[in-house]
RNA sequence: CGCGGGGUGGAGCAGUUCGGUAGCUCGCCGGGCUCAUAACCCGGAGGUCGUAGGUUCAAAUCCUGCCCCCGCAA
């Protein structure tokens, strides 16, 4: 048994999970879940408990499933005996009475450097503006969108060609441990709040139509959209009607190939956005002001993921143009 | 019964509309060229065409059931 005050912690996807068993594991006594209800998930429709879910029944603590924090989700929460709140990627803005309801108050997780990247796709919106670095900021929930006190932040580079996936894996990871850091100052009353500063930048809720690949923009732009948009949405584009996930794929430099070749010189008309080169080892896209988009791996509707150069094996001949 | 695409040698595809026992680009194995090579040349192995049954002289191709994979939508 602690002395120190049981929390309530509030989540629901894979990265809110991971970090719901690090505190567990971090001997903090996590009192009560509240995850979002179960969703039908996949073709099958399938009804599902949220992964937040599964690790609380996994460690046998109670489970409240509320798509938002009302006065039912509140009554139940005040029968588990908790005066501190976490909140990691748990899908709903907790309003006045939820935030009332601990006597601590409640602390996130953001994983962007705050106020930079205040909303819902925080991590997407760093790698598409092509952001060098980012971070996660712990801090203090108020009634506003993401605009509570700071107690805490880590701050990590960006690695070249890194997409959302993998950096939200990784601010998970520094997102536990700033939170094992700071969770004992807050319970002992001994963590400061900063107020934010200013220059705040929003970003919204994603989208599959902003996932779409828009050729007439640079190779760089159009990396960043694709880093950013894996795995989730995941970024595409169509060919001949067919949508086509774009997996991976690099810019070559911000080179204006086009008016670098002999094509150019010799009087022909410089391919259009989007027309596919296929090469020995793979594909190239020829993309806005003459750069050119190396593609790594791609996934055709009704395909598996495949590496570029298969796919370009398979089409081999034929005039390829995505629109 | 939400909509749709697909299962052909190790990979990606063509062939299926108008049935006649399998092709392309690679990979792999062997040999050659070369200082060398992911380059080039020659040769080779490897396939019950998802599965069960039906129609037929003949089925990857037509019909029916089933299994599996995937995209969208939610």
């Amino acid at each position: 048994m602690t002395l120190n005050p049981r929390i309530a912690f509030a989540g629901t996807p894979a990265n809110a999970a991971r970090t719901l068993e690090a505190l567990v594991a971090g001997g903090f006594e996590v009192g009560v879940v509240i995850t979002r209800e179960d969703a039908p998930v996949g073709r099958k429709q399938v009804l599902t408990a949220s992964p937040v879910a599964e690790v609380a029944a996994r460690f046998g603590i109670p489970v409240i499933k509320a798509n938002r924090i009302d006065e039912g989700a509140i009554a139940e929460l005040a029968k588990h005996g908790c005066s501190l709140g976490v909140v990691v990627a748990y899908g709903a803005l907790l309003k006045h009475p939820a935030l009332d309801a601990l006597s601590s108050g409640w602390f996130n997780l953001h994983y962007s450097l705050l106020p930079k990247w205040r909303g819902a796709s925080p991590v997407q919106a760093a790698l598409a503006a092509g952001d060098r670095e980012t971070g996660v900021t712990l801090f203090r929930l108020d009634e506003g969108m993401d605009t509570g006190g700071i107690v805490g932040t880590v701050e990590t580079l960006i690695n070249p060609h890194e997409n959302a996936g993998e950096l939200l894996a990784r601010l998970t990871e520094l997102g536990i441990t700033l939170l094992l850091e700071q969770l004992p100052l807050i319970q002992a009353g001994l963590a400061t709040e900063r107020t934010q500063t200013e220059g705040a930048t929003h970003c919204g809720k994603l989208s599959r139509a902003i996932a779409r690949i828009d050729w007439s923009r640079s190779a760089i732009e159009i990396e960043n959209g694709i880093n950013a948009y894996n795995p989730e949405p995941g970024a595409w584009t169509t060919l001949l009607g067919d949508q086509v996930k774009v997996l991976a794929a690099r810019a070559l430099g911000a080179t204006d190939w086009a008016a670098l070749s002999e094509s150019a010189t010799a009087g022909e008309a410089p391919a259009e956005s989007g027309s596919v080169s296929i090469t020995k080892s793979g594909a190239l896209v020829h993309c806005g002001s003459g750069t050119l988009l190396e593609l790594r791996e791609i996934q055709p509707a009704g395909k598996k993921p495949m590496p570029a150069s298969d796919w370009a094996r398979g089409i081999a001949g034929r005039e390829v143009r995505f629109e």
